[in-house]
DNA sequence: ACACATCTGGACCGATCGGTAGTAAAGTCG
DNA sequence: CGACTTTACTACCGATCGGTCCAGATGTGT
C-alpha cells in the first residue's frame, strides 16, 4: 500500500518517499502545523524544498498525508480497539493505547492530533480542520462500536453510547495533554484506571 | 492592582491598557501563540507596533502577562473551586467551572492553557514552557488540596491525592479539547457527571 | 545515440515575520 | 511660555515565511 507506485519516465527519486513522509509526520507531532516551517521540513526530511513540493504539493498537503500516516501509524490503535469483543474491553484498549503513544520514547510526547492544530490561526485553518474533522470522527466510530455494542448486549440497554463515546474521547484527550506535560505511561495508566472506575457494570 | 500606576508626566496613554490586554488574551487564546501575529495583536488591540512594544515590552512578554490575565480572568474558577469545602465539592466546581469557562459564548471556544502553546516549536518555546508550568501548578494545587481533604476526613485514608488530581486534570483538559472541536456545555456536562461517577465514596 | 520525462539544487519571488528608529504630538512641570 | 517626559505614527530593518523557476542531472524507451 505504500511505495507500490513506480516512476517509468524521468530521473528516479533520490530520497524514500515513505521515510520522508516519516521525518514529516513527526515534525508536525512535535511543533504542530504553525509551528514547522518549511524549513524544518526539508531539514529533517533530507531534501530541498522542490522535491518536498514536487513529492508532496504544499506544506499543507504534506500535513494532510503526514496526519493521514499518523492514523495508520502511530494512532491505529484506535481503529484496533474498535474490533475488541465488548465495549468495556474497546474503551480500555482505546485509553491504554492512547497512553503508549502519547509517552513512546521514540516519538514526540502527546498526540498529533491534539498539538497538530488545536488553535485556530489564519494560515492554519485548512490544518485546524481537518484534525476537528477526524477527532469528531473518532468519537463518532466509538459512538456506533458501543451503540453496536448495546445491541449485542454487553452493554445494558439504558447506557448512552454517545455520552459513553465521549467521555472516553475526553479522556484520551486529556491524557494526550498531559503526556505533552511530561507524565509518563505508568502515571497515565493509573488515570485510564480511574476513568474505567465509572464504567456502567 | 490593575491600572492604578498614574502616568504624571509625559504625553497620556490613548488607549486603555486594560481592554487591550484583554483583546491580546482573546487573539492568543483563539489562534495560539505560533498562530498569532503582531498584526493580529494590534488589529485587535487597535494600537500601533510601536505603542505595543512600549506598553508591553514584546510578543513574549505580552503573551506572559495575557496569560496571566486569563488565570485571574476566565481560568479563575480555579482557585475558586479550590476553597469549596470537601474534596468533592472542589471537584466538581472544578469541572463545571472548565465547562463554562471553555463554552462560553463571549470568548473563543477551549482553553488557552491548553490551545497557547501545546506544541513545542522553536520560537514559542517560552510560550510553551509558561503553559506547561502552568499546567504542572495547578495539578499540584489541586492535589494539595485533596491532600488536605484526607487529613480533615472527608476523603477517606486510602485515598490517592495526587491520582485524583491527575484524573481531575486530565479531565479538564479534555473537555478544553472537547470545547475546541464545538460540544457545548450541555454535552460536556455530561462528561462531568459521568467522570465523577468515579470519585471514591 | 537520441528524445523524453522526471527529479535535484539553488537562486529567487513577494509577503510577512518580530522588532526598531526617528520624529511629531500631547501632556505636566517650573 | 518653554523645559521635560512620554506616547503615537510612519517608515524601515534584516530575517524568515511559503512557494516558484530554471538549468542541469539522471534515468527510461526506442
Amino acid at each position: 500500500m505504500s511505495g507500490s507506485q513506480r516512476t517509468v519516465f524521468g530521473r528516479p527519486r533520490e530520497f524514500d518517499i515513505d521515510e520522508a513522509l516519516e521525518r514529516a509526520m513527526q515534525v508536525f507531532w512535535a511543533r504542530g502545523y504553525d509551528g514547522t516551517s518549511l524549513t524544518d521540513l526539508t531539514d529533517a526530511m533530507g531534501i530541498t524544498k522542490s522535491s518536498m513540493y514536487a513529492a508532496f504539493g504544499n506544506k499543507e498537503q504534506l500535513f494532510r498525508k503526514a496526519v493521514q500516516r499518523y492514523a495508520e501509524g502511530p494512532a491505529s490503535y484506535a481503529t484496533r480497539a474498535l474490533r475488541e469483543p465488548t465495549a468495556r474491553e474497546v474503551a480500555e484498549a482505546f485509553l491504554r493505547g492512547a497512553v503508549q503513544t502519547t509517552t513512546s520514547p521514540n516519538a514526540p510526547a502527546g498526540c498529533l492530533s491534539v498539538q497538530g492544530a488545536l488553535a485556530l490561526s489564519e494560515q492554519g485553518r485548512p490544518a485546524h480542520d481537518v484534525l476537528v474533522d477526524w477527532r469528531i470522527d473518532a468519537g463518532d466510530q466509538l459512538e456506533a462500536r458501543f451503540r453496536r455494542a448495546v445491541e449485542e448486549g454487553d452493554l445494558s440497554g439504558d447506557a448512552d453510547p454517545g455520552r459513553l463515546a465521549r467521555f472516553i474521547m475526553t479522556t484520551a484527550f486529556g491524557i494526550a495533554v498531559q503526556a505533552a506535560n511530561g507524565l509518563g505511561p505508568d502515571t497515565l495508566d493509573e488515570i485510564v484506571d480511574t476513568a474505567l472506575l465509572s464504567w456502567p457494570t
